[in-house]
DNA sequence: ATAAATTTGTAGCAATGGCTACACTCTGTA
DNA sequence: TACAGAGTGTAGCCATTGCTACAAATTTAT
């Protein structure tokens, strides 16, 4: 018998909905940034060919997550913008806690967009609580000289 | 423009590489549990079914990272072995850290699974930092009390 | 107003990872 | 030894996410 049972699982299914997040948030992002958002803006985002992008749009809108017409620009609705919101919400914290033991921002950004669909509502609580009470940032430097 | 640039990017490709090293991962730990590994063994870990491991191990095969005949065990090739040993280190150390900033042992087990294929060289770098110099266990009275 | 350029859609292929159903091999025991 | 049961393999289906190539629409410029 293994000794660590099946911590696996899950762990392997829902990169559907990693996919579904990560679009989500980005719709949002873009949208606040340039006030509108095109597949254009988004195949940019994700490094994939629009072709990519329009089939899971198409999906999504499906899914009741993205408000989408034909040549038009790509809208969320009030489901997409509640997972729009958790979802930044979980990724500011999960960079904000990387930044706090020294991980540099860019860095941060780029593990925590992998990460982040990992992080347990228990594993970023404790992400909160370190936040909370540990005020200080965590340079290299600081690292050395803490104990 | 998004404020984020791509953090994104690569994110979504290397599923496959996280899964061979998943595999890997798991023969290497079944092995050391029990002497040897089948088929059945990872079906049980992975929670798939035995098709969904034939499957995979033919392309690990294919890959060079796994030893197989047909109804035999599952082995590793000196290749998997290295990439067993990294996968190792680098999920102990996740598993660690999780468990450093209080998070209990089951979750911190779960998420690492998920989490360590994400974390870069520098992330894994300042947790190690970290473990090295706070060296107290944070539990969630020790966070209260910290400051 | 037209032509050119950009953007989006559609068709169709590949790889990966799920599955069920069915066939085959191996093992252990009657 | 022979057979039952457990373990594997194979065929073939589906969904997801990549892609290129080509077609249609929209926007921009002339």
């Amino acid at each position: 018998m293994p000794n660590r049972p099946n911590p696996f699982a899950k762990t392997r299914r829902d990169h559907a909905d990693e996919t579904a997040e990560d679009y989500v948030e980005a719709i949002a992002d873009i949208e606040m940034a340039s006030g509108s958002c095109r597949v254009k803006d988004l195949s940019e985002r994700m490094q994939v060919s629009h072709v990519t992008v329009t089939r899971i749009l198409s999906r999504l809108s499906d899914a009741g997550l993205v408000a989408r017409e034909p040549y038009g620009p790509v809208g969320l609705t009030p489901r997409g913008l509640e997972m729009a919101a958790a979802s930044r919400t979980r990724h500011e914290t999960v960079v904000a806690f990387l930044e706090r033991i020294g991980v540099s921002n860019a860095t941060a950004e780029h593990d925590a967009e992998g990460m982040e669909h990992h992080a347990s509502k228990e594993t970023l609580e404790a992400m909160r609580r370190y936040l909370r009470h540990d005020g200080s940032a965590m340079t290299e430097e600081d690292a050395g000289n803490r104990q």
